[in-house]
DNA sequence: ATTGTGTGTCAACAGTTGTTGGCATACGGT
DNA sequence: ACCGTATGCCAACAACTGTTGACACACAAT
């Protein structure tokens, strides 16, 4: 959908484009997708509401645009097979600090049904794609790249939605120490060791 | 905040205040805070949506109190400190399987504030004198604590709110095997081993 | 200079939201 | 039987929402 065949001329709007979606990006990762209103997001890039719809059809187009997200994973296959809880740990960790799109998508996810439809397509595809990649038994792929999913998510719901205290203090070295043994088994352990 | 002092004689309005808690505790946990209506609520309770507000004074107090909301962790204490994950583990998922109140309030902290507040009071006060309860380095507690509720919270996050067909098919006798050795290091274990 | 298209503003719409006050009725205590 | 209060419904308000159409201006090409 983005445009990205033919080496559009630049247009003179694109200015403008980037601000709203800039805006949008901030306004939906503070404030979730309803509470995000359309006239804040461009009173934000100080234009008028209008725009918005002109440049991206609807309140969910926008969102759309705003959230489109790469975990950028990767390539598990080069990583040496006792480092791979560690190097996904601190992938994730520089990957959305920083980034508020991530933000945005998980406040949105929780109500908004084609936000989590997003979510799962990406954590689905790209994560279950990595875990593949490094060849593990084909059968419990799936559920492998699940349960990083779950604690790789739980570590950002609780550190940059809810703001657990203990989480949010806790430097993100420690963290990765803390974190990356689960990981490593989730991936290459069984459910006994 | 509930009444409980004075054995108040029993309101002939009682059977409404249940409905319409019932009704909310639905809905919150389908829909998130801002997209559940009082008028959708009321609809469901078969009331008016006036009735709404004489009992719960607003949108507000009406999800507080349905969101009144107990772990009812067991005395970790009293546990072989060997079996502490999977007794943590197959303690929570029963207690919200089944119950939506706990879905209810994940699904609001994402976006409302006060939702968020009160996560943060229960994970943070239950949790952690829990954890404590069972005799660990006090400066430890917090983190350990934290690192719990990241994992549990990452569980139910995927599993009830964004639904990852992975975390969804999974039976729950599996997840406990594979959850419970991670929840038994963040207790009793260090960041190493 | 004139045309056409892209960029921007303004005002208004139709629908939904939380919330309020008034009014009817049924109940419980006397 | 009477009266006060609790319970319930109805209609309406004011604010806010996403969205739309008409209109003004600036730029690039001819």
């Amino acid at each position: 959908m983005t445009a990205s065949a033919q080496p559009t001329h630049p247009r003179r709007s694109d200015a403008t484009r980037a601000a709203i979606l800039r805006a949008a990006r901030e306004r939906f990762a503070a404030d979730g997708y309803e509470r995000a209103t359309i006239r804040a997001i461009a009173s934000d890039a100080q234009i008028d509401p209008s725009m918005v719809m002109r440049y991206y059809g609807s309140k969910e187009g926008l969102f759309a645009a705003a959230a489109e997200f790469d975990l950028r994973l990767p390539d598990l296959a080069a990583v040496p097979p006792a480092h791979l809880g560690e190097v996904l740990i601190r992938h994730f960790l520089a990957r959305w600090e920083g980034d508020e799109t991530l933000v945005a998508l998980l406040r949105a996810a929780s109500t908004n049904p084609g936000a989590a439809e997003r979510m799962r397509g990406i954590f689905v595809a790209q994560l279950t794609a990595a875990v593949a990649a490094f060849g593990t038994d084909p059968a419990t792929t799936a559920r492998r790249a699940g349960l990083v999913a779950s604690q790789v998510l739980g570590l950002a719901f609780t550190r940059y939605i809810v703001r657990l205290p203990p989480m949010v203090d806790t430097p993100a070295e420690d963290l990765v120490a803390w974190i990356a043994p689960t990981l490593q088994r989730y991936l290459t352990g069984t459910p006994e060791n």
